[in-house]
DNA sequence: TCTGGGGTCCTAGGACCC
DNA sequence: TCTGGGGTCCTAGGACCC
């Protein structure tokens, strides 16, 4: 039996929680951005997007292109309780629901059906329940997979439901350019481009050797791709998920070069990173570095693992230091990442090394008047001058809970599903 | 006037052990 | 003295996602 999979993507969703909020900025043209002035745009509404505003922009080309644009420091928090929201709507139309990132989710509906109807019913109705009560717009797509769910739901925006039904898939696939694909991107693209193939129809008919020799072990999955084929699970997302790593990095409001001032920012970030891994319970053994120097082209990353698991900020910004000294700086620094990783999510022991128990003692007291007051009330001597402050607009990428899996990573043995349909539904 | 931040997965190659 | 091979762990780097 096909099964029947949804895929929900939020429109312009930061920029439109802020229309929402604020009512004069409904209709307009309006770019979210992070805090510090190296900030780009995050997302723009649609308005804003009419004239040529796209995410990634510096504040100044989006002016530049739209000189109207209004621009709004995000704020995480709304977008995170907008989020809940509509994930707890999905929720109530089938336990099988994956949250993909904060704005997107893939739903399996196969056995929601004697419930709730078709699954353009609980598209409707989850499309409806989102406008009515949250004011926000939603594209679904609609088909037997995620991959294709997902190349539906881009397919109609804003506000758009399509439906690829099996009988359609083929031919659909004739017509969709392989970079359309969640999964291959631009130097897949350009590589698969040089072999000729520009469809997805062209990639899943192309000889599977060429592929294989070329690609190595995705060469069959980008194969099954074109053929719109992909058995991965909606898993469903519980909540109680496990990161495989904890990072921050941040642009410097300016170009820092002396070891005084970098160390004062990996200071910093390994109080993040330390702080969001007590916080979750988790520990790790391997600590790595970023660096990215001012001609932005250059980066370097260091990494270590350590016999023991640490989450104290003190003992990551050691490791971090021991890793910045093994590195060349050999020009201006734009931009600084710490990231903790190889993580062990069980519960630590108490130290017995009353010099490491006041450590985390000391690290426990911080973390609890953080969490109350705010970022960064309480912090290290060090970092007080710093401008930067952590306080930045999270991506849509971020996921209030969860873990995805799709595209090529996500190879799984295949079945060829019977070729396929694919309609189009006018929105709502 | 420059180009963010947070993740995941995969591969290659080296070290080391059996 | 030389040779082979499998397995695991680690680092570095790249591609992809939102």
């Amino acid at each position: 039996m096909d099964r029947v999979i949804l895929h929900i993507d939020m429109n312009a969703f930061f920029a439109s929680v802020e229309q929402q909020a604020n009512p004069d900025l409904r209709g307009k043209p309006v770019a979210v951005v992070g805090s510090g002035h190296r900030t780009v745009i995050t997302t723009s509404s649609y308005e804003a997007r009419s004239f040529g505003v796209k995410t990634g922009m510096a504040i100044w080309e989006g002016k530049r292109a739209c000189p109207e644009l209004i621009i709004v420091v995000g704020d995480n928090k709304k977008y995170t309780d907008a989020s809940r929201q509509i994930i707890a709507m999905m929720r109530q139309y089938t336990p099988l629901v994956e949250v993909f990132s904060i704005d997107e989710a893939f739903l399996d509906v196969t056995h929601s059906y004697a419930l709730f109807g078709t699954a353009e019913t609980i598209a409707h109705q989850l499309k409806t329940r989102i406008r009515d009560e949250l004011g926000l717009t939603c594209s679904v797509g609609i088909a037997p997979n995620k991959l294709l769910a997902k190349l539906a739901s881009d397919m109609q925006k804003p506000d758009g439901l399509t439906v690829i039904a099996p009988d359609r898939i083929k031919e659909v696939l004739e017509s969709v350019t392989i970079g359309d694909l969640c999964g291959i991107g631009r130097k897949l693209e350009r590589q698969l481009n040089l072999l000729g193939i520009k469809k997805c129809g062209q990639l899943g008919r192309f000889p599977a050797d060429i592929l294989s020799r070329k690609f190595g072990i995705i060469g069959p999955r980008l194969r099954q791709m074109g053929q719109g084929i992909d058995n991965s699970p909606v898993v469903a997302t519980e909540g109680d998920e496990q990161v495989k790593s904890i990072g921050h990095s941040m642009t410097l409001g300016k170009d820092i070069d002396t070891r005084q001032e970098i160390l004062r920012y990996l200071l910093q970030l390994s109080e993040m990173v330390g702080r969001r891994a007590r916080r979750y319970g988790v520990t790790g053994r391997t600590v790595s570095i970023y660096v990215r120097f001012a001609d932005f082209f250059t980066n370097i990353q260091k990494q270590t693992t350590l016999n023991s698991h640490i989450n104290q900020s003190g003992a990551i910004y050691k490791t971090a230091v021991r890793l910045l000294d093994g590195m060349e700086i050999s020009q201006p620094v734009r931009l600084l990442g710490v990231c903790l990783s190889n993580l062990e999510y069980q519960e630590q022991q108490p130290s017995l090394f009353a010099e490491e128990r006041r450590q985390e003692q000391l690290a426990r007291a911080m973390d609890a008047v953080n969490d109350r007051f705010g970022d960064f009330k309480v912090t290290f001597g060090s970092m007080l001058d710093t401008e930067e402050k952590g306080s930045h607009v999270i991506s849509p990428a971020w996921r209030p809970e969860g873990i995805r899996s799709m595209g090529l990573a996500a190879s799984q043995s295949c079945t060829i599903r019977t070729p396929a349909c694919c309609s189009r539904h006018e929105t709502l």
